[in-house]
DNA sequence: GAAATCAATGCAAACGTTTGATATTCTATT
DNA sequence: AATAGAATATCAAACGTTTGCATTGATTTC
């Protein structure tokens, strides 16, 4: 039952273990014919070599931990997915780590995958939503491992960032909302401690008085990321003297609860009311959803993280922290008319 | 920079090393003091225990691999989190491996899952869809560890598999379509050559036999688990002389890209259309959707074999091949009538 | 024909733990 | 005061690799 091992074969073929070794490493200073030999008899003994074994020597385990939120929500699977594909690509292993949001959690699997001896980790913090002091990345910053963070949060500097344009995409969200002709838009955001959340109201706010449109305060709300939430904070909204006609949120599931409330009010989506979300998640483009958002690559988000990070694992070549900023793309579908308003006929209905 | 190892706690408490690691893995015979004496030191160096060196002489890594098609597919995610958190809360940590229904890729991942010496591995068999021998999982009895697979499917049975109750699953959720009053019922099925697939056409056939309803040939049409071949397939049951009202599909996907179909066609659901997906994905509960369908319990099947399979690793105790079946259950929204024909009305209206 | 070169191989230490066998110290008993 | 146990601590082997250095022969060079 015992594992044939490397001595087993050096047994069978009568040399060192040190031939076997670099034999099948195809470390140089072999005999072509030992080597063949040593390949042939270890295949005929079906020898799998010990990465553990390997791994105490070489101080590599060729394994990277993947810490995030929550792999059931849609967000974090394409994510998953793009760091897995170049992971394997290069003969890496994934640990996937959920931290279900919380600082303990994350904090136990930290450990966990150092004393693992990861080469490296890629982590969305449960600190942007958890914790006493939201936000702060700070405590990563003593991990002796390369590690590269979702999120464009300020850091001393050690590890690597990647993000989207959050800002951006909020400016685009709404500018796309002004254009289609709505006037009064809503913003509903997410946790209000959110970094990503206020970048996007920075956005919103930056569409509005680009083009000379009112801030209006009670226009502008925040919860938390859910649907449920969404669907409340519509409710509330609608109940304004002067209710909206457009709403831009902090993500698509909240836009859903948003199109379950319009639906209940009966209220036409997009003639009388548009709505624009945000991360593109696998079911807002679904035929019965087609919800207009703002597209957050995840696949290459994942991809790029894992890209950096073993760049970061095997490269002498470019040491240093990498911040990678993407952008985000509008996705126009169902929920915002396609009809465009010229800028100026913006401007004349908003000042008459 | 290099890491605090156990020797070094040793020179600083100046005792054996194995005392330390006595000491620190509270193994009894050790003087309390020493004891306390020796953790403190540890906590004050900082010390991490090297999982890797401790894995290559207990021959545990306190690791095991998932090894699933796609995360990125909305069935996945809810298996994987079940799988993690009761792996996360036995100190276990899980590897993700993508096969992406490849067969090939799956062999690699089986082989770097071996090198790196996991305890166990969970595995949904790419060779459900792919390979020559589709649905033969003969290939995975000689991977020498414990191993849980979701299937149900035939094997030597070296290893214990999860599955759910496909077949009354197919049966309950005909015999709801029945009940609710619709009459000429057709399958959509995914992939033939499925197991689950064939199993729920079964129960499909069991339950309009039982109720005395005709089984139709150009009824039974089957593609694959896609949505758009849900959306083909539809048009064509709708040009048929007599078209269905209703319609049983091999997963929620399929049923959506029948929904889709419909909607084109103006066809009324659920008042003059039925249809029941299977699997309750995520997205078939939200407002938008609202579609019946067979739940799998997916959390709880990810969980189950995670605990079949730490049994199965740590158990001298309960030893041997363990098969658990889950039952399926019909949960109903808004894509099927609410109204009920009591059994025998059903009957009338078929024979008259 | 001795010295130098070179390819092929072997030796043995190292990686950081755990653990069975053994040695030492202490305490209580006679 | 001697001694049997406990209690506590140490020794050293083992886990399965990789790798720098030494060794061996054979071949080339002068």
């Amino acid at each position: 039952m015992m594992a044939v091992t490397i001595k087993d074969i050096a047994r069978r073929v009568d040399c060192s273990y040190a031939t076997v070794s670099r034999a099948l490493n195809n470390k140089p200073g072999i005999n072509q014919q030992t080597r063949e030999r040593i390949m042939a008899v270890a295949q005929e003994m079906g020898y799998q070599p010990n990465a553990i074994a390997r791994g105490l020597v070489t101080q590599r385990t060729h394994t990277i931990g993947l810490v995030i939120p929550d792999i059931v929500n849609p967000f974090f699977p394409e994510i998953a997915r793009g760091v897995e594909d170049v992971a394997s690509e290069h003969g890496y292993t994934v640990f996937l780590c959920n931290t279900n949001w919380n600082m303990e959690k994350e904090t136990v699997y930290l450990k966990a995958l150092q004393e693992k001896r990861v080469d490296g980790i890629i982590i969305k913090p449960a600190s942007d939503f958890d914790g006493p002091t939201t936000g702060d990345h700070s405590y990563l910053e003593d991990i002796q491992l390369p590690v590269v963070i979702f999120s464009g949060q300020s850091s001393t500097g050690r590890h690597s960032y990647i993000e989207i344009d959050n800002l951006r995409g909020g400016f685009i969200a709404t500018k796309h909302l002004i254009e289609a002709g709505y006037r009064r838009i809503a913003f509903i955001g997410g946790r209000k401690s959110s970094h990503s959340n206020s970048e996007r109201l920075k956005g919103y706010q930056m569409a509005l008085e680009s083009y000379d449109m009112p801030l209006t305060d009670e226009l502008i709300v925040n919860h938390d990321f859910y649907s449920e939430s969404g669907f409340a904070l519509m409710e509330e909204l609608l109940k304004l003297p002067n209710p909206p006609d457009a709403v831009f949120t902090g993500n698509d599931i909240i836009a859903l609860g948003v199109l379950e409330c319009l639906q209940l009010h009966r209220i036409r989506v997009p003639e009388d009311f548009g709505v624009v979300g945000f991360d593109n998640i696998i079911f807002s483009g679904y035929p019965q959803i087609q919800l207009t958002t703002i597209a957050q690559p995840k696949y290459l988000m994942g991809k790029y993280a894992a890209e950096v990070l073993l760049n970061e694992i095997n490269g002498s070549a470019t040491r240093g922290v990498r911040k990678t900023i993407l952008e985000p793309e509008l996705v126009i579908r169902k929920t915002t008319r396609k009809l465009k308003f010229p800028f100026n006929a913006v401007k004349v209905v908003n000042h008459s």
